[in-house]
DNA sequence: CTTGATATTGACCATGTGGTCAGGTTGCTT
DNA sequence: AAGCAACCTGACCACATGGTCAATATCAAG
């Protein structure tokens, strides 16, 4: 799907500045940007209408286009803006870091990626589930290299005793999906647990939950124990 | 979304019986339906296209209409078979019975589901995505009351000393994300493993592995031990 | 005030959308 | 062979789609 089209349509206006800025130009796009990520989030790129995310931002469909160049580009730096919050938190960690202790940051902090940007989480898994046609390159490169690197630093406490020998990519898997559940599946938790929201304590719940849950599952006793 | 039009367009003609049979007609539709499941499972709802569905199907737009009435009409009929097929792997379990087989039992079927019809798997999953609009009822009532039963008999269980007092209605979210997970985010989980699809070896890999942590997780012990 | 960049937007366009329909062909039953 | 229901489909419609453009309005700096 995403053709290769060096540059990506930005205003015809300011070319000489990479970042020029304004503040109405900023203001604007924070909200056609907040406004988009709910659109692509609900009905998929297909789905989504440059008209519906101009309604939702409260402007013309035409100054969409003007600050955004194409609905294309628009999805694109979503995306961009999304990995780049993913990247964020993927602190880098060494085999004499204490695995509880990663294991349950790990979890925390995924947690609380989708719970801080549920529409951007649901845009990523939107992406995905059609194939992920514009993140092929990101899925096979960067976040593949991130991914074996973690592997490897368990699979090494596995070796010292530190955990049981599991597998670390499915277990990574198993940490993505259970926390990107409650933001991409939203709408099934409430409809099942009959609530409006999740509150701050529900979500410290599950994390508590999650947390022992796989610890104790993979073998790895929580740090309240004595150090090593 | 999904306004109350009680008559869902049936074709025109064959008014009297029914469910009107036909050798053609049987082919037809089952041809029509796969094709609308990988459409609608890529692009969503609203992204779908009848045009789409129809060449994935090798038809005129025309004749899809001719068998399926309407888009939505056709959207609702996939929807309800795979609600028929989830119901189908949920039969019933007692407080009698063993934990450990129990939830073995369940992450296996809820895996072979989602992988005997990832289309079907993702179709359900870009409709809660979207917020759900044609599932409202279906979440909030028969699946509500499902999860609410077994989350009762896991309940006992805890209560017995068979497995740790998790809240049930997490467990159950833990393992439908973690078995969902390689159908929904199929693309991801090829893209980082480097393979073209995931072989029936893998599956097996990822099932025992899940089945081992969740166990263990929530402190079931395996079934090899001696039966009660 | 003047000037030039930035911001704004309604009108417009080619194409795609779901859906209808009339007019045809096929194939089974009597 | 006749008849009839099922099947098939190209032409068509009103409307939504992404995107362009020219005309105007706003605003900061000289």
């Amino acid at each position: 799907m995403p053709e290769g089209s060096s540059i990506p349509d930005k205003p015809r206006t300011q070319e000489r500045g990479e970042a020029a800025n304004g503040a109405t130009r900023l203001r604007n796009e924070r909200e056609i940007l907040a406004a988009a990520e709910k659109v692509f989030a609900t009905h998929g790129y297909r789905g989504a209408s440059v008209q519906a995310i101009a309604e939702a931002a409260g402007l013309p469909k035409s100054n969409v286009l003007y600050y955004m160049g194409s609905k294309r580009g628009l999805y694109v730096r979503l995306l961009e803006r999304m990995m780049a919050r993913w990247n964020a938190l993927l602190d880098d960690i060494s085999v004499d870091d204490d695995p509880a202790e990663v294991l349950e940051a790990f979890i925390r902090s995924k947690m609380a990626l989708s719970r801080r940007h549920p529409e951007g989480s649901r845009l990523f898994a939107a992406e995905i589930l059609g194939g992920a046609p514009f993140l092929q390159e990101y899925l096979r490169g960067e976040l593949r290299d991130w991914v074996q690197a973690r592997a490897r630093i368990f699979e090494q406490w596995a070796e010292r005793g530190l955990m049981d020998p599991v597998d670390p990519v499915w277990l990574i898997f198993l940490i993505w999906s259970a926390t990107q559940h409650y933001a991409d599946f939203e709408a099934q938790v409430l409809g099942i647990t009959g609530r409006d929201e999740l509150s701050d304590v529900d979500v410290e719940q599950i994390t508590t939950f999650l947390t022992r849950v796989i610890l104790k599952g993979c073998g790895v006793t929580p740090p309240s124990a004595a150090p090593g």
